[in-house]
RNA sequence: GGUCCCAUCGUCUAGCGGUUAGGACAUCGGCCUCUCACGCCGGUAACGCGGGUUCGAUUCCCGCUGGGAUCGCCA
């Protein structure tokens, strides 16, 4: 059996949309499960919206998830090009060819003709949907105007039925009837969607479809394609739709919705994809995976149907699994996705770094907290913040520090055990509560009422930062 | 409106004829505790409605209701 090849068609008309980042994901993992191939293609054939630098960011977006592709337009590959506009001679040949057979007829009708007529269907009749009335569809070569501009449309059959076994959906059929005769190719020469992506899926070898449910109304569209020029169709899947918390298109009036900004917020590319892969997608109660045991596990019988609602809380909370275990991120993994975060604080010893991670890592749910939860340990002086230091600092609370200090002078060794056995009998013989000494202390070293045990803390600064840092508190209150 | 799709806690979902309808997030209590977290224990919370089929329907069928997609020389 031949092994599958698949695709991710992105238009470089914006960011990477997250329901897109969804459907990358399922045909990325397949192609990885199947020994498949996954190929990058760009469909840029909107040339009002198109860009090159969105192109540059779907790319950079896509490798920082860790979805890389075998063929794609940076990469090459033996079926390229693999942006659409550098395909033109390609299209133009199927188009020929569709025109020649007669599936497909030149249109001179003009963008204004066809609005005029929209425009008087919808005075006579508001309720009616316009379709186009088939001017040029019985003409032939006769009947070509020269130099004047002309779309290509399919010749759609008008009896009948279009139908297809969905991978998720299972059988479909749609009557060809309520099917227009398309525009395949634009009065400039450049393909429409349906064309463009029918064309490209067959000459890249495409076997398996798989895309978000929106496409759904496309498919009978493409297979009456794939039937006028000859060519068997590829299996298709549809995935069902992420919606917004209140179930309409997913939008920017949710939050969100680019790869770019969870990756600003500092959320783990592989927690980000554990998100989505359970959206549609299910292994019984699991919630939780590493890509080696998705990889493993992923199969189409177990997608689902129904549209979902987009969810930041879970997102945040899946994406905090892996940001706390290490049988998800590596230590290695963590400190290198953390440093960049760090970059204020000039060159970072790693072994502090390192040191500090037990403490960090069960609190920080994303990067940018992890870096901020650290700002302690690595700035030269604490940040203090304004209230806590009122309260901690510059009070009569305040007075332990001084003491405190001579206790842990004392220690021989800076160890966190070795310091709170010695702190506690020491507050206990004089009668303090340890919060009243701890939360002084806390906001002397660290500038913050909450921080990681205290006691952790001191050991990771060590005793000369410790104890400078308790005398520039104590002489605070003058 | 036409065509197509969907329907289990607030959310993501498990369930594939017989279950005290399970898990996770969120939420509400409690425990732990030097703070903040983590963690642990527990609570509230769902099969949209109506017909069938069946000894028995959350599960199978039909209708309704509700929601969604789409109807471009966008993708």
């Amino acid at each position: 059996m031949t092994k599958p090849r698949l695709r991710f068609a992105p238009s470089p008309t914006g960011y990477l949309h997250i329901g897109g980042v969804r459907t990358a994901l399922f045909n990325w993992l397949w192609a990885r499960k199947t020994g498949g191939t996954f190929v990058l293609r760009i469909e840029d054939t909107d040339q009002e919206r198109s860009t090159p630098e969105n192109e540059q960011i779907i790319l950079r977006e896509l490798a920082w998830l860790g979805l890389h592709w075998d063929e794609g337009p940076d990469t090459g590959g033996p079926h390229g090009p693999y942006r659409q506009m550098e395909r033109l001679e390609i299209y133009r040949e199927f188009s020929d060819r569709l025109v020649a057979s007669g599936a497909a007829y030149r249109c001179y009708a003009t963008k204004e003709e066809l609005d005029a007529a929209r425009e008087a269907l919808r005075a006579a009749d508001p309720k009616a949907q316009f379709r186009y009335p088939g001017w040029w569809r019985d003409k032939g070569p006769a009947d070509w105007l020269s130099d004047r501009p002309y779309v290509i449309r399919l010749r759609t059959p008008s009896s009948g039925h279009t139908g297809w076994n969905d991978l998720v959906f299972g059988e479909q059929r749609v009557p060809n009837d309520t099917i227009q005769d398309v525009v395949l190719v634009r009065s400039d020469g450049v393909p429409l969607y349906n064309f463009g992506c029918v064309v490209d899926d067959i000459t890249m070898g495409i076997t398996l479809v798989a895309r978000g449910r929106d496409h759904m109304i496309n498919t009978p569209i493409q297979l009456l394609v794939y039937q006028a020029l000859g060519v068997t169709p590829p299996t298709f899947g549809h995935l069902p739709m992420m919606l917004g918390k209140s179930g309409e298109k997913l939008s920017k009036r949710h939050g969100a919705v680019s790869v770019g900004e969870y990756r600003e917020q500092g959320v783990p590319a592989l927690g980000l994809l554990n998100y989505l892969v359970r959206f549609g997608w299910s292994f019984g109660d699991q919630e939780v995976f590493t890509m080696v045991d998705l990889i493993d596990k992923f199969d189409w019988s177990r997608t689902s149907r129904a549209d979902g609602k987009f969810d930041a809380a879970k997102l945040t909370a899946i994406a905090f699994e892996h940001m706390k275990r290490a049988d998800l991120m590596d230590d290695d993994g963590y400190v290198a996705s953390l440093l960049p975060w760090l970059a204020r604080y000039g060159a970072i010893d790693e072994r502090k770094l390192r040191a500090v991670l037990p403490t960090v890592r069960p609190r920080a749910r994303t990067f940018r907290e992890a870096a901020e939860s650290v700002d302690w340990l690595f700035a030269l002086e604490p940040t203090f913040d304004e209230k806590a230091k009122e309260k901690f600092l510059l009070g009569e609370k305040a007075s332990v520090l001084s003491p405190l200090r001579d206790v842990l002078a004392s220690a021989p060794e800076f160890a966190a055990g070795e310091l709170e056995a010695k702190v506690k009998s020491w507050a206990e013989e004089r009668g303090y509560g340890l919060g009243d000494v701890a939360q002084p202390a806390r906001v002397a070293l660290t500038g913050r009422t909450f921080s990681p045990g205290l006691f952790e803390v001191m050991e990771l600064l060590g005793r000369d930062v410790t104890l400078a840092r308790l005398d520039a508190a104590a002489r605070l209150r003058g």
